[in-house]
RNA sequence: GGGCGAUUAGCUCAGUUGGUAGAGCAACUCUUUUACACAGAGAAGGUCACAGGUUCGAGUCCUGUAUCGCCCACCA
């Protein structure tokens, strides 16, 4: 028995080795591994396992959540290798092209008090890529610790070469198509960074802020933002409105205003509640969303009020170029002196739209954008999607629509479809350009009126959009770049789709819709078969983990105190599709003890059965044993199958450290005293055989424990992470 | 406002199709017997949120209530 069996398990020890010794053998890459024989020595048809690691941001450290997501994903792929798919599971970053630009350019504001508009954008980009470069490997070598096995030969960036051309194509074949439109629409503003981001970026905040009631006319109006109010020249009301009966649609009414005398028109319009307030409102188009629409239908003016940073326009009169946040309570004041104020509710909550990314207050405004459309019509050639026929007519919303409608993608837990469907029904056109600097350019040129897609037009004096496109726009097309589309490479037609995907809930439409979005036009395909999205894991009291909270649990701490297999046991027991974990350290410190229980089994079993014959013939009571065995492994199989981890997880620990440590080890012990030569001779292949196969099923859950006892097994040859697993369901 | 989910032992959670309530941690008692003290043995701990219903039988299915949580949303 090698010596390292007489002291208690040492990760510390192992698992460097262990994923070096992995990453040296090649396996992680499918086009490396052992080719199985059939019964007549011919190799047997591998079928495919792909699945595409979520991208984490280049700036990003490991933290919990990635902790969990690798551990489930790798779970999976290990198990998929074993039973001989050609599995790959490809490896990527994310340029988190909003996150990162805000965030070199904090650093750029804090350190020089310089902005980007004083270095430049090649300057800019310069410090980004400087500072990815540098980060970049932080995150992926974390990876590595939680023994991931990506096949690295392959790793994607988003921002490369090919994801490049991708995003390119994409843009081009969508255009050419009429699904991307540029168009003057109410988008939401970030004044802060200077950008449009999408509606699926936006979050709603709670907060209290005074509410003013304003005489205008002969009505009262209320707002909460008496700075948009100098373009209101229309003044809305229900139509059924009883109050309001006597004045009529188009109805103008000269009244004062904070500058001076105006003209109101009367709009009647169903949006207008009559349970709300005095029933009235007036409207700014160029700053609300509701607004807007409400204009559109009447065809009224679009007056802008405020300007991209804030400040007020010259419609303001006295107060423009002045900020908003300045100007509000001097409005209110002057409008107070001209008797028009009615009075102020001081507590009126309500919800603010804010950027998620970190951002400030969103400020509706108006702006030329580009977007896709996600109702229009188009003709899709060739479908593979169940219920999208091809050559029929359809739209980007029915085709997402269709793939999980008829089971050509399926969602786990299955819940979670009525909110993807409820997503869907509600979409608008998703604004796709961006006003930051880091991320793929739009790839348009314009000269003049003239406007050139895909690259310039022929002669001098083109200039590309300055824009980039929304960091989902890439994103949306992973499945298919990371195998290098647009070229129809071999690992596309091989790969593609992919078998599963293992994102959080929380992306479910940021992500896994796009990507059904972009795949059905670009492919008309679907791009996985399974979607598992797991929860989120928070802190012991259910918080959130999150850097600006400070609760922060470093992953590496806990591989370092118990090792990266405890880790990851404590991550997957009791972890169903997408419910959330709370994180107890306690579980982590019990799977270690775990491992150690593993440990000193297989000490026993060398210590005992090292000289076991497969020939031995078994006794009755050992043949129950083995049939009991078999009955864990076709169950824990079946639960891998099914993805419910947890369970097999489960099952595993209660039949190593129940069954074969409390009883068959106690049982052997008379066996081999006092026992025939021909119980001893069962009991050692018994013990050999179940110590071998709890390994294999095992290893996708605790890796590296599995492959260091394996490799010490008498007669092993292979690595344990390409060895067959022992049992088919 | 719309939607989704949760509620099981002190704590964290399992309980796949309805068939005698489970695990880990914590707490209690005992044991250093050559796999393991990073252990073993034993005992303790629950009206499965509440109220109805279906059923021979409900933690599990149905209806309602309460509390908590999440997502979506343009009430000025």
């Amino acid at each position: 028995m090698p010596e390292k069996f007489l002291k208690p398990y040492d990760h510390t020890a192992v698992e460097g080795p262990i994923y070096k010794k992995w990453e040296d053998s090649g396996y992680f890459n499918p086009d490396n591994l052992p080719v199985r024989l059939d019964a007549q020595g011919k190799p047997m048809p591998q079928e495919t396992f792909s699945i595409i690691l979520p991208p984490p941001n280049v700036t990003g450290t490991l933290h919990l959540g990635h902790a969990y997501e690798d551990a489930l994903q790798d779970t999976v792929v290990r198990f998929k290798r074993m039973l001989g798919y050609k599995t790959l599971w490809v490896p990527g970053a994310d340029s988190a092209a909003i996150a990162t630009q805000s965030k070199v350019e904090t650093n750029l504001y804090k350190e020089e008090g310089k902005t980007r508009y004083d270095i430049g954008r090649d300057e800019l980009m310069e410090r980004i890529k400087k500072f990815t470069e540098e980060s970049k490997n932080t995150i992926l070598n974390q990876v590595r610790r939680m023994g991931s096995s990506l096949d690295w030969s392959r790793f994607a960036y988003t921002l490369d070469e090919t994801r490049n051309k991708a995003v390119n194509e994409a843009f081009v074949r969508m255009f050419n198509a009429d699904l991307i439109y540029r168009g003057e629409r109410i988008v939401n503003w970030d004044p802060r960074m200077q950008t449009t981001i999408s509606d699926d970026e936006i979050e709603h905040k709670e907060q209290v802020d005074p509410f003013y009631y304003f005489q205008y006319g002969p009505f009262v109006i209320g707002t909460v933002r008496p700075e948009t109010k100098f373009g209101d020249k229309y003044v809305v009301m229900h139509p059924n409105d009883k109050r309001y009966a006597q004045y009529t649609h188009g109805q103008k009414i000269e009244l004062e205003w904070i500058n001076g005398p105006i003209t109101a028109t009367v709009i009647k319009d169903e949006a207008g509640d009559m349970e709300f307030g005095s029933g009235v409102m007036t409207i700014t188009p160029a700053h609300s969303g509701v607004d807007f629409e409400i204009a559109q239908r009447h065809k009224l003016d679009f007056e802008p009020v405020i300007d991209s940073k804030g400040k007020l326009l010259p419609i303001a009169g006295e107060f423009a170029g002045m900020h908003i946040k300045k100007a509000r309570p001097l409005i209110v004041e002057k409008l107070k002196e001209k008797g028009l104020l009615v009075k102020i509710d001081e507590k009126y909550t309500h919800n603010v739209a804010v950027n998620s990314r970190g951002g400030e207050m969103i400020e509706p405004q108006l702006k030329f954008q580009w977007f896709v459309d996600v109702n229009k019509e188009f003709v899709i050639p060739d479908s593979e999607i169940p219920g999208i026929e091809s050559g029929s007519t359809t739209t980007l919303k029915k085709l997402m629509r269709a793939a999980v409608e008829h089971k050509g993608m399926v969602i786990l837990p299955d819940h979670f479809e009525k909110i993807y469907y409820h997503w869907i029904d509600n979409l608008r056109d998703w604004c796709i350009s961006r006003q930051i600097w880091f991320g793929h350019r739009i790839p348009v040129w314009y000269r003049g009126e003239e406007a050139s897609v895909g690259k310039p037009g022929e002669g001098e004096g083109w200039e590309q959009d300055p824009d980039t496109l929304d960091t989902w726009f890439s994103s949306g097309l992973w499945p298919m770049s990371t195998l290098g589309w647009p070229e129809e490479t071999s690992d596309l037609k091989t790969y593609f789709p992919n078998s599963m995907m293992a994102p959080g809930y929380e992306i479910l439409f940021f992500w896994v819709a796009r990507m059904v979005l972009m795949c059905g036009f670009l492919r008309g395909a679907i791009p996985f078969k399974t979607v598992f999205l797991h929860g989120i894991v928070r802190d012991k009291n259910g918080k959130k983990f999150s850097k600006s909270m400070g609760n922060g649990i470093d992953p590496l701490d806990m591989i370092e105190k118990y090792g990266t297999d405890a880790l990851r046991m404590s991550l997957l027991v009791g972890a169903a599709a997408g419910s959330d974990i709370k994180f107890d350290e306690a579980r982590v410190k019990g799977y270690k003890l775990f491992a150690n229980k593993l440990w000193n089994i297989t000490r026993f079993v060398f210590d005992n059965a090292s000289d076991a014959s497969a020939d031995a013939p078994f006794t009755l009571k050992d043949a129950e044993r083995a049939t009991q065995f078999k009955a864990l492994a076709l169950d824990v199989t079946k639960d891998l199958e099914e993805y419910r981890l947890y369970m097999a997880a489960e099952k595993l620990y209660h039949y190593l450290w129940d069954i074969f440590a409390a009883d068959m080890i106690e049982e052997s012990k008379p066996i081999f005293k006092t026992g025939t030569p021909e119980e001893a001779a069962s009991r050692k292949r018994l013990l050999m055989e179940i110590l071998r196969d709890s390994l294999k099923l095992l290893h996708p859950f605790m890796p590296f424990i599995t492959e260091e006892i394996w490799s010490s097994l008498p007669d092993s040859k292979e690595m344990l992470m390409v060895e067959a697993w022992p049992v088919r369901y």
